[in-house]
Order: structure tokens, then C-alpha cells, then sequence
DNA sequence: ATCCCGTGTGGGAACGATGTCACAGCCTCA
DNA sequence: TGAGGCTGTGACATCGTTCCCACACGGGAT
């Protein structure tokens, strides 16, 4: 790391304020005020005058004196577990954008996982007096916290607090039959599933979709199969080569989210196994890297981009209407054959 | 999509203020005040007191109120170009952290590389009266606003107003020439440079690097093989199958960021050209699918992560002196050599 | 006894914006 | 002419917090 040195401080001066704007245009505090908001009487002339005196001046309103003023403020939190994770970057991508179109500010935070780092988080939010919050929670914590100080809250991508406070899901059960069930129209019986834990909603959801197309298929359930592997890729990986180097091992593995499906690809590609020859993937998320690779690994589809902005839009009315019932919003998935999935190998 | 209803509102409550807990203690409000923050005395017996009625009644302290007060914030503004792509989602995440060791609170906002966004979310930084504001500036006009309002900002990845505003960037120029002199090492005489724009110090730099590599290899600059892409995959993809299919084609391309990067590896695949026996590729800015991808691709990597954390502890230091001399931070990057490199194909 | 100092505590004025309220003009209508 | 209705403006209290200042109390020195 190389550092070199530059000049040039700069001169500070004490910001506008609308008194400075009342004194350039030569009226009161109030008409500025009533003149910028648009709130109450103001003649053209003077109107005229402020607008030019604050511009002059760069007057900008102070958001502290405004929403201490009126106590309720423009901005809205944003909890994420991991922006390094596409799925959660993409998710505060719609976030921002529907959040900036409403006028509203974006507070982010990445929890990184961590409850401690959560509560933190949620408590610099009241302290803000933020107008609400969307969260991907990771328990019913926050939402609880959250809601004992009258903020609204927005669960997304999983529930914790279903009944009580506002969610925004994707069809996971839905989405993890149809990949189920592909590979069992393929031909496929022993179907290993890759899931990172069943105690949240996405989890079981999908964890039930793959169940039913067993089922539906007929075939028994092998536990042995299911693998309830950890959070990050290395572990994953290390999970995929240990089945999949095992002596009967699966035809055809779905992996229940994107970082999931990284560690068994690149368990697969380590061990020099085909795809789909030697096995097939189908993966719950539709990454980035999935269209990139060869073979093309199927996926399915959740609108990741719209997920954060449904949130923020949901947000957005149940801050205008307080007393509503509260909704659950599912987003329809879709599964996009690739070419990762075929018939299994011939016996 | 499909709505499904639930029940529960909410009963809603005044938050309890200082006022409540001095009650509740029995003291005055400067007593409490005293307590709570550690500044000035307060008599153990009393502190313990009032720690206790805030934490009964659930207390945070208004950030409003206090920023009003102090004319000082302890939240952060960061200006990133597009959190859809993982460099930037990654430069936030590193920010995030940095900013929560700090004690600050992240205001985020995605600038979709428009000015307008851009210019708004700068206006609104400067409402909330932030501390500092760190952005991946794409012209002056941030953070000549933000300076005009005696706000400290730190440029990230770019830089428009050195001298006048630290900055962090990576070694562009060294990476560029590092990769390109790879190439030539490797006999390559024919190498594409794909690059979005040559105004940013990011694009000045990696085409100076570029060319620096290739007199040093004594290699004459070919212009029909820079290509001045636009900013998306599907322009660099477009770009690429137009130079690839032509009759003269490079035997090596030098990609100056992911997403270009991304549209070259997509044209190369469709045309069915074998990475590395009919072409070379490295890229500038090592995204997560280059190492999953087969061959892998080759690569400079910067630390993205710690790119955005040093950004804000830059901005951390400059708010503690804000009369010091500008500073800008140079990272170094590195050259991941992958399968995406060999020789020429023999002519 | 008086003074002074150290230790605690409370009163009250800010910070910047909003919005209610009172009121000053002016016009219209009875 | 006086009542009443508009239009337009300014004074002032308020939001929740901080922090300067005044002051009360007790003890030790004069």
C-alpha cells in the first residue's frame, strides 16, 4: 500500500439556515417555510423572492430540525445478512431504487449473519426514527423489537413473524417441486438435496417442495441424501465431496441456493465428474455465474431486483396505512432448463 | 403473484424520551443525560438508577434530536454506482463493516450511474448533515456539492478532484501493464484492449498501463484493437463478436474490468473459439464466476472489500482532522494467473 | 463565623424547522 | 359605516437532546 501526499484543505462556514434565507429575502422564518414546503399562503412575488434567496444561499432543509419537528422522518432501514451474497446485493438494488422513487432515504446495513451485529443495527434505526424497515431476518428478533417501538416492519425473502408483520416471499415450495420434479420427470431416484437449514421458512418451504415431488414420484426418501450443510461455499464443498465421492452416490443433486450450488460445482468440477453425464444440477436462485459456465447449470428464477422493491413498496403503503391487515406477498419463480440436467447415466 | 391475507394490527405508543426516564428515575433531564452519555458527574447510586428506567422503558435516544443539537452526525453517506455488480456490492459490504466498527450508521445509496440520482442522493446527504460521504464519483460535480457544504468526502475506485479530496484507489496503471505484459510474455503481439472510457482515472490508467506494456514488448499500437465499449455485457458482447469474427483477430484480449470481461467470454463462447488454443483472455477486476468458470480466467485482483473499508476509514480519520493535507491511498492489486493464458496459436 | 472548594444536581437556553394563531390590510356587501 | 371574509405575514411554542451555568450541600482552612 502506497500512500502519497497531496494539498489543499478547505475553508468551512456555518451551513444556511432558514433564518439566513429569511434575512437574503427580507421576510420571516415562517414565509420561507411555508413558501419552500408549499404549505399555506405565500404571494407569487415573495414566493419568488425565497426560492431565489435559497438557491443563492445552496439552502438546503436540515432533516434533523424537520422530522425531530414533525416526528416522523423520510428514511427507511435496510437489513441485509451479506452484500458480498448477489442474491442479497441484487435484493438492496431494488431496494434502493423503489426506495428513491418514493422520496425515501436508504439506511443499509449488512448483518453479516451476526444477532449481535442485528440488534445493533436495529437500535441505530430507532434511534433514527426511521418510517419503517425491511428485513431478511434471521429470527423473529428484530421484527419483535422493531414493532414494540411502533416502527413497521417488512419481512423479506423469509418469515419469522408471519401474521403479525408484513412479508414479501418467492413460491419456494413451488419453485422446489418444479426442480424436483424435473429431475424426477428425467428419469432421476435418488435426488440428493442441498440445504442449508430448515428452521426458516426458505429452508422449509423448500425442504417440503422436494418432499411432495418425491412423493409424487414415488420414490422414497433417503435422508441420507439430504445434506443440511453450513453457510458458506467451503463448506459446501467439502460436504459434495464427501457424498459425492461416496460409493452410491446420487444421480442428480438440487442445492437450495446459489451458495450452495458454488460448492457442489466446484466439488463436481474437482472430481472430474460429468455434467450432466455422470450427474445432474439443478440449483433454487439463478446466479450470475450459471449462464457462465459449461455446461449452463438450470435454475430456478427468482426476480431478486423486484423482491427488494416489492419489499420497499409494501413498506411504502404500510407506512401510509398503519392499521391494515397485514399481507404476505408471494413472487411467482420460474425454473430455467440449462443444460446441467438430463436422463441419469444408464446403469 | 399471490396475496394471501393475515390479521393483527398494532397498538401504537409514544416513544419514551429523556423526559420519561428522568421521571421514572426521579431526577432532571440533565441528570439523565449526564448519566447516559458519561459526560459530567452523576453520583453512582443515581446512574445506576437511571440505567435501569431507560432500559425498563425500552429507551434509545433520538439521533434527530441529538445531531441537532451536537450539529454533528455519526452516520456515513456512500454513493456507489450499481450494487448489481459485485464490485461495487463488494465495495459496500467492506464499507459496511468499516462503518459499523466505527460506530457509524451507512446511508447507501445506488446512483445507477445517472447525474440526476446522483445529484439528489448528494442533496440528501447533505440534509441528513452526515459526517462524510465516501463515492465512486463519475464526474466532480459530487464532491465539489458535498466540499461546498464543508463535508468531508473520500473518492473510491476513481478519482475526479485529487488533489482537493483523498482518495483510494488500486494500482490500475501497474495492474493493467502487469496483465498485458503477461500476454506479451507469453508472445502475444496481437492484443485487444477492451475498455469502457479513457476519462476516468480508473480507464487513463489501465490504458496507460496497457501501453506501457506494449512498447515495452516493442509492439506497435494497433488502434483497430482498443475497443471503447459501453457500460453492459450485452455492448461488450456485441463489441467482441464483431472483433472476433473478423478476419484479422488478436490472438489475446485484455478485458479492463468484469463486465467487459463478461460480454468477451459470452462472444468468445458463442463462437465457439477455444480459451486458451485460439485466444487468450485476462481481466482486470477478478469477479466470483471467473474462477468457476472452465478455463478458469485469468485475472487482476484487487481487494474490493478492503478497497471500501480503507475508503471509510479515510473518511473516519479526515472527520477527526479535517485540516490535513489530502491523501491518496494507492492498493495494490495482483496478477492471478488461470487457464485462460498460454501461448499464441502457431500462424 | 466566613470563605472556598469539590461534588452533584436542576433550570433553561439553544439547535433548525414547522405550524398554529393572531393580526394587518383590503375588499365586498348590507 | 361596520361587519365579515380573504389574503398574506410574523411571533412564538414546540420537537428531544445537550450543555453551560447557577446553586446547594458538606467539609476543611482561615
Amino acid at each position: 500500500m502506497t500512500v502519497e501526499r497531496r494539498s489543499a484543505p478547505l475553508g468551512r462556514s456555518r451551513r444556511p439556515t432558514i433564518k439566513d434565507v429569511a434575512e437574503a429575502a427580507g421576510v420571516s422564518r415562517s414565509t420561507v417555510s411555508r413558501a419552500l414546503t408549499g404549505r399555506g399562503y405565500a404571494a407569487s412575488d415573495v414566493r419568488e423572492r425565497v426560492l431565489r434567496a435559497a438557491a443563492e444561499l445552496g439552502y438546503v432543509p436540515d432533516v434533523m430540525a424537520r422530522t425531530l419537528k414533525q416526528q416522523v422522518s423520510r428514511s427507511v432501514g435496510v437489513l441485509v445478512s451479506d452484500l458480498r451474497n448477489p442474491f442479497y446485493a441484487e435484493l438492496a438494488a431494488g431496494a434502493s431504487r423503489e426506495a428513491r422513487e418514493r422520496g425515501y432515504t436508504m439506511v443499509l446495513a449488512d448483518t453479516s449473519l451476526s444477532a449481535q451485529a442485528e440488534a445493533e443495527a436495529a437500535e441505530a434505526l430507532v434511534a433514527l426514527r426511521v418510517a419503517g424497515v425491511v428485513v431478511t431476518p434471521n429470527s423473529s428478533a428484530v421484527s419483535t423489537y422493531l414493532a414494540s417501538h411502533g416502527i413497521p416492519v417488512v419481512e423479506v425473502d423469509r418469515q419469522f413473524a408471519a401474521g403479525s408483520t408484513d412479508g414479501v416471499v418467492v413460491g419456494n415450495r413451488v419453485g422446489a417441486r418444479t426442480a424436483t420434479a424435473h429431475l424426477v420427470g428425467l428419469g432421476h431416484r435418488r435426488i440428493a438435496l442441498f440445504i442449508d437449514e430448515t428452521d426458516w421458512t426458505t429452508g422449509y418451504e423448500r425442504y417440503q417442495g422436494y418432499l411432495e415431488a418425491l412423493n409424487a414420484g414415488d420414490i422414497k426418501v433417503d435422508p441420507g441424501l439430504v445434506v443440511s450443510s453450513g453457510w458458506d461455499v467451503a463448506d459446501s464443498r467439502r460436504r459434495a465431496l464427501d457424498m459425492l465421492r461416496g460409493p452410491d452416490r446420487p444421480t442428480a443433486v438440487f442445492a437450495a441456493n446459489n451458495v450452495l450450488a458454488e460448492g457442489v460445482w466446484r466439488a463436481i468440477g474437482e472430481l472430474g465428474l460429468r455434467v450432466p453425464g455422470d450427474i445432474s444440477l439443478v440449483a433454487f436462485d439463478d446466479a450470475p455465474w450459471m449462464s457462465m459456465v459449461s455446461p449452463t447449470v438450470s435454475a430456478v428464477s427468482q426476480d431478486t431486483f423486484n423482491l427488494g422493491a416489492t419489499a420497499v413498496r409494501r413498506l411504502g403503503e404500510r407506512i401510509e396505512r398503519p392499521e391494515s391487515d397485514s399481507v404476505t406477498t408471494v413472487l411467482n419463480v420460474r425454473l430455467i432448463e440449462r443444460e446441467s440436467t438430463a436422463q441419469p447415466p444408464a446403469v
